[in-house]
DNA sequence: TATTGTTATACTCTATAACTATA
DNA sequence: TATAGTTATAGAGTATAACAATA
């Protein structure tokens, strides 16, 4: 358990990481660029548009960042510029409902082309047809399994300070 | 050129986005937690050791980080904890050599096995060995094709700002 | 003139803890 | 008591621009 990675292992993380961050990079630079966005709040626009409904706050956090009031903030940041609105919900009066407005559906559409064509210019411009239904596999596979395993589990110690 | 993204594209970029995600989450927590580094701080302790020799900031920066300030900075961090120390090149008088004290590889062997075990068991726990040596090929192939190409080409325009 | 690196500064993101309000 | 969300605050990361020194 306390063996190290095979090179092949070290080789394809090393792969992974730098091309991931690479991608990453270029797509935060698009949605800045061309729409003002960060890679959050387009998660957050893109999620509402996708749900074809207004979500609560914590739907929303699910996946898109990790701690509320992160996402508060990037909420906050939004409903100023007018790309979603929140109110309070008629079932539950804790819950928060978030629905995007049209200047945000707008946004959306705005920056969505460039955006497709940053990844398919980066990330699939080296790979073909089946490669892209090999990698899927693949990534389903470590996202499924990353999802049933509570990170903290891996690291369960207290926070230290940084680099001191 | 203006076409989307195959459902097959869309998939797999949102899986491979998504488990890139939640390994870095981990990753990060463990650096911090075992060691108090940020990733960045630790790619640039890990360069330093595979090195094998001082590197100037300038080669440092290649990879690490995407401006010069930046690495200054954490370049700053790691020397106030004692982990890198850095002098003036004798070659070059403008340029700066960073080189890795004992602490610092101490601190790197201190968290490299944890960093090796979340990598092992949260993206490779659900890969068979021929798994990693084809996701490896694929992403070294995607990583190359990427270093290739300029990230500025394909977003061209000038910057924005957040959300308004 | 171009390049290496630092400094000053400002902005964004994220997280923790305390708090309000509802269930 | 537990849950949903906000607020206040503080820390860390990153970037731009101006600058100094050397090539």
């Amino acid at each position: 358990m306390a063996r190290g990675l095979k090179p092949a292992q070290m080789r394809t993380y090393f792969a992974l990481t730098e091309a991931v961050s690479l991608l990453q990079h270029a797509v935060q630079e698009q949605l800045q660029a061309e729409g003002g966005l960060s890679y959050v709040q387009f998660e957050v626009l893109a999620k509402l548009v996708d749900a074809e409904r207004p979500l609560t706050m914590t739907e929303l956090a699910d996946g898109v960042v990790y701690s509320r009031s992160g996402l508060t903030h990037q909420a906050g940041l939004l409903e100023n510029a007018g790309l979603i609105v929140r109110k309070v919900s008629t079932d539950d009066k804790r819950a928060t409902v978030v629905d995007i407005t049209k200047a945000g559906r707008v946004r959306v559409a705005k920056v969505l082309p460039g955006h497709i064509a940053v990844v398919r210019t980066l990330l699939y411009g080296a790979l073909s047809e089946p490669d892209v239904l090999v990698l899927g596999d693949l990534m389903a596979r470590v996202r499924d399994h990353m999802r049933n395993r509570p990170p903290r589990s891996a690291t369960p110690r207290k926070r230290a300070r940084n680099a001191d």
